[in-house]
RNA sequence: GCUCGAAUGGUGGAAUUGGUAGACACGAGGGACUUAAAAUCCCUUAGCCCGAAACGGCUGUACGGGUUCGAGUCCCGUUUCGAGCACCA
């Protein structure tokens, strides 16, 4: 019988949905493993063959560990809030819900396909008001908290209040916006809007004004990830730092812990190492610099304490609080003139060009050191959100203050032995301090290092600052206008966010007419009619009932996309609890992601919110781990493999590419789905646009179009888009799934190239002819021959190991080359071919089970148990080790593969190969090398 | 600029983690079967040299050094490419 993928892989199909082969439950007999790939948006372009990659591969693994024994959850679900179907709802007025559900169908059908073992009836969307009930829960946990420094660790509001009560901010250590100073009685005198807005400044989730990256062309606000470049990550649109009152969540008070995470987690060097840049940080301290002729005093963040003698000048921030104070009035003109400049300029002025600009506030600092009066100028390369927003210049060991001592005509003090500033300043934390003698106090002749520690302590001592942790991590701002995205369950009294009652969440995505901003400029939302809350009957009403007495307006704002997939592996544990993220039960038994798989676009964004937002669910004791994903593997992106016709200007004459330079060509984009192994075909290419229907072509001497190509990002743009569909379709979804992985490493971006998939699909057809012989399945009871079961427990060996580390790019030419050694031995037995087919159902399972019933099996394969390997099959008789005199001569002599020295040393002195000197000589020494080499080392 | 990672045939990529470099696949070339095509199968395929032949020799893992009996693998330096951060004090 012939190998029919198309017959198999449907009839395979059906089956599992019917028996529900992949439904899993909780079961504590038998030991969790949770697999999961980041989950999709669904977008109207459809699944290409870049996005099943991470797929096949986790899917793998899943199907390896369930083989093994192991209760496996591999759930998928949709990310299914996004800009585009909100772009294409202000287009055609189509609700996004309605576009939305068309895409995740069509990414169903897509997905169905391949053969992939998910739990489908885990199913989550996050548009889903089931699902977002928790999204909203969570925000209201995080608005309801704080965080506490001392505890590390995310406490009640409660706590916080009453320790308000009873000291004021005396002995609090907790994260917050800006550093408050009041009493008990202070406390006890606040009204209650004044009490909100202090309990603002310590929220987790908290309203904030900030200056935020707002994208005018977008209509919204975004995140910092969401920013490259100074422009929108979607769209590329400009963003401008915008003061705006926004929804903020407090990640910067888990900094620490993201960090520190980061060393028990299995992920790849790099996403770590992004992370902790993301992070970003720095150890310094904080010095305190009085104002010259006044009482007042300001303070600096530094990492380079050792330098303080060095300093010239004092660098403020624009945004900073202190320009006002500080600038004379001989300087407010040529101030303001600055402070004017510097607004004008957008993110992306700033980096396109790096002009030293400034201005001198006509104040001067005394450096608590020295005792000099250095002048305190403005200049936009200090950044206001970072440190305390002003610095201490060191031009001769700071490149930027360098730069503007230059431009300013400031004076440079070198601090290190031996370097030369006259060019440039000297930045390395190296060499010995010297110029640095102070009244009583000295760094001179230390090393870099020490001078830092020195000073830290003598600072500490004097009280003249503190050592302090600044961290580059900023709060995440959590408000976006737009309609597509999770509601906000907080209405507006007096001014001040009320939460909605936790009993009547989800707060619903009300309906509006239009998708657009309103013409006064607020988000979507408010276009709602019927988006006010009731706090008497607690239910959503019409806008028009607003009173000031029970009802009151909702947000109008929405979550922002990393909302949705922030706890989304937690709800696939127990996804249809409704009174509940998940029952303690399902989190006790799934506890974390033991494999997350995944695109390393995400390192900044997903992945650290992710583990913020599951971090403060442990915190709040609902979550029992600490960090959501254990091991983290980032798959490659898969690249287009573009195909290029060449155009004769000003004609429709098509020249191949062998003859292309005889004439003057254009290359342009032709769709890879009518060239195969470059070679146009013709007929397609004619009825692929109006334009092309009368076109002459210029053949090779073959009397065949050969195409150019090239390597690009799979676009549609390029027509170089490969759908896996139309892989399936003739080659079947076994083949493509062996293909994608035979491609090279998952982790490793790679272009795609449809013509080495015969390679895979040949070998399937290899793999079944095995077991066919003609119509005849020609599998025997026969016992194996040892050569045989090598060959087996080779593969297995091989196999096993290599799906424990994800390299399933080598596993695959074990299968090939057991194959051919297993036909050579014209092997169709049993003991020898059953075990093959459990080996390869991860792989290419529709294949597997036709075989497995073949075999007689009324169960499917999945339920089969893993082959162990037998290492005495794998041992040889006798082991050829290379023989080297003094690592020179070298020859081959087989030894019994237990062969002691004594053994081998007499058979290398009695070979012919070896030299007729060596017996007047004396062997020192046998070295055995494993497997390979013995070294004999002579006198 | 700082931090991390990479570099192996015409191509994708192997190499038991310091032990015969180039597995396996694609592509290419040659052959068998066939009227022909498709399908299938077999041989060659890093470069160079010697030879009737060989499981013969030399060179070779971006470049230059080093450690080692032995280096694609470890160390130092250089070049190129990729990724992250970037006026973060």
């Amino acid at each position: 019988m012939e190998y029919n993928f198309r017959e198999i892989e449907q009839k395979w199909h059906q089956r599992w949905v019917q028996q529900r082969t992949y439904h899993v439950e909780e079961d504590g007999s038998k030991e969790k493993f949770y697999v999961l790939n980041m989950f999709p948006y669904p977008s109207g372009a459809g699944l290409h063959v870049g996005h099943p990659l991470g797929y096949i591969a986790s899917d793998i693994y899943a199907r390896y560990q369930r083989l093994r024994g192991k209760n496996v959850l591999n759930p998928m679900g949709y990310d299914a809030y996004g800009l585009p179907a909100e772009q294409y709802a202000i287009q055609t007025g189509q609700h996004p819900a309605i576009t939305t559900e068309q895409n995740i169908n069509r990414y169903r059908e897509q997905l169905d396909k391949i053969g992939f073992c998910f739990d489908w009836d885990r199913e989550v969307r996050t548009c889903d008001p089931k699902y977002y009930h928790w999204t909203q829960w969570a925000f209201q946990k995080m608005f309801g908290s704080f965080y506490c420094n001392t505890c590390q660790k995310a406490q009640p509001i409660e706590q916080l209040i009453e320790h308000f009560e009873k000291e004021g901010t005396a002995n609090l250590d907790v994260a917050q916006s800006e550093e408050l100073t009041f009493t008990a009685s202070d406390w006890a005198a606040y009204d209650d809007v004044k009490k909100q807005e202090v309990l603002m400044n310590y929220r987790i989730a908290y309203l904030g004004e900030t200056m935020v990256n707002w994208c005018p062309k977008l209509g919204t606000v975004l995140a910092n990830d969401e920013v490259i470049d100074g422009v929108s990550a979607r769209g590329g649109f400009p963003v401008v730092q915008k003061r705006m009152k926004q929804w903020c969540l407090r990640v910067s008070a888990y900094a620490q812990r993201l960090l520190d995470g980061l060393d028990t987690i299995d992920w790849s060097d790099s996403i770590k190492e992004t992370q902790r840049n993301w992070i970003g940080r720095s150890e310094g301290a904080e010095i305190e610099f009085k104002v010259q002729g006044s009482e007042k005093s300001f303070t600096i963040f530094t990492t380079r304490a050792d330098t303080m003698f060095g300093v010239t000048f004092m660098v403020l921030a624009p945004e900073s609080e202190l320009v006002k104070e500080l600038t004379t009035p001989e300087q407010q003109a040529a101030v303001d003139e600055y402070l004017t400049y510097v607004k004008k300029r957008t993110e992306r002025d700033r980096i396109s060009d790096r002009k030293v600009t400034g201005v001198f506030t006509g104040s001067y600092a005394i450096n608590p050191f020295t005792g000099d009066a250095n002048p305190i100028w403005i200049s936009e390369y200090v950044l206001a959100g970072y440190g305390t927003g002003a610095i201490m210049a060191v031009p001769a060991h700071d490149s930027r203050d360098y730069a503007f001592a230059k431009h300013f005509n400031l004076p440079i003090i070198p601090l290190i032995e031996g370097c030369d500033v006259s060019e440039e300043s000297f930045d390395a934390k190296e060499g010995i301090v010297c110029n640095s003698q102070g009244k009583d106090f000295s760094l001179n002749g230390l090393t870099v290092k020490e001078a830092i520690a020195a000073t830290k302590k003598y600072v500490k001592e004097q009280g003249l600052g503190r050592v302090k942790v600044n961290y580059r991590l900023r709060d995440a701002i959590f408000s976006r206008q737009r309609y597509w995205g999770e509601p906000f369950p907080v209405y507006y009294k007096d001014g001040m966010p009320q939460m909605v009652p936790e009993e009547c969440l989800p707060l619903e995505l009300p309906e509006i007419d239009e998708y657009k901003p309103t013409e006064t400029g607020e988000p979507p939302l408010g276009r709602a009619k019927r988006w006010a809350w009731d706090s008497k009957s607690n239910t959503v009403v019409d806008c028009s009932s607003i009173d000031n007495i029970t009802v009151f307006p909702l947000e109008l704002n929405t979550m922002p996309g990393f909302a949705g997939s922030s706890a989304y592996y937690l709800r696939y544990m127990d996804p249809h609890n409704d009174k509940a993220l998940f029952s303690a039960e399902a989190d006790n038994y799934w506890r974390q992601v033991d494999l997350y798989v995944g695109g390393s676009e995400h390192a900044t964004g997903h992945l650290i919110y992710s583990r913020f937002w599951n971090k403060f669910l442990y915190d709040l004791g609902v979550s029992c781990e600490e960090e959501p994903f254990r091991k983290l593997v980032n798959q490659g992106m898969i690249q287009g493999r573009s195909n290029f016709v060449y155009r004769i200007k000003d004609t429709n004459t098509f020249v191949s590419i062998e003859k292309r330079d005889q004439y003057d060509t254009t290359p342009l984009h032709v769709d890879v789905n009518i060239v195969s192994a470059d070679i146009l075909d013709i007929e397609a290419f004619k009825a692929w646009r109006p334009e092309y229907a009368t076109a002459e072509f210029i053949l090779n001497d073959d009397g065949q179009y050969k195409c150019g190509w090239a390597v690009e990002k799979m676009s549609k743009s390029m027509f170089n888009v490969v759908n896996p569909d139309m892989i399936v379709e003739r080659f079947g979804a076994d083949t493509l799934r062996l293909y994608e992985m035979f491609l090279g490493p998952v982790e490793q971006a790679k272009p795609w190239d449809t013509n080495g998939i015969d390679g895979s699909h040949r070998f399937l057809k290899k793999f079944w002819n095995m077991f066919w012989s003609k119509e005849d399945f020609a599998v025997t009871d026969e016992e194996p021959t040892k050569e045989e079961l090598k060959s087996l427990h080779k593969l297995i060996k091989k196999v096993t190991e290599d799906i424990e580390v994800f390299s399933y790019n080598t596993s695959i030419p074990a299968f090939m080359i057991a194959t051919n050694e297993l036909t050579s031995l014209k092997c169709n037995k049993r003991a020898i071919l059953e075990p093959m087919v459990v080996l390869i159902a991860p792989f290419a399972p529709h294949i597997a089970e036709e075989l497995w019933e073949a075999l007689g099996h009324d169960t499917t394969v999945c339920d089969a148990q893993w082959p162990k390997f037998e290492a005495k099959y794998l041992v040889e008789d006798t082991v050829k080790m290379m023989v080297a005199f003094n690592g020179k001569t070298r020859f081959g002599i087989d030894f019994p593969a237990d062969a002691d020295n004594a053994t081998i040393e007499a058979a290398v002195r009695s070979h012919e190969m070896t030299p007729k000197y060596l017996e007047d000589k004396q062997i020192v020494k046998v070295i055995i090398v494993p497997k390979r080499m013995v070294n004999i080392v002579m006198k």
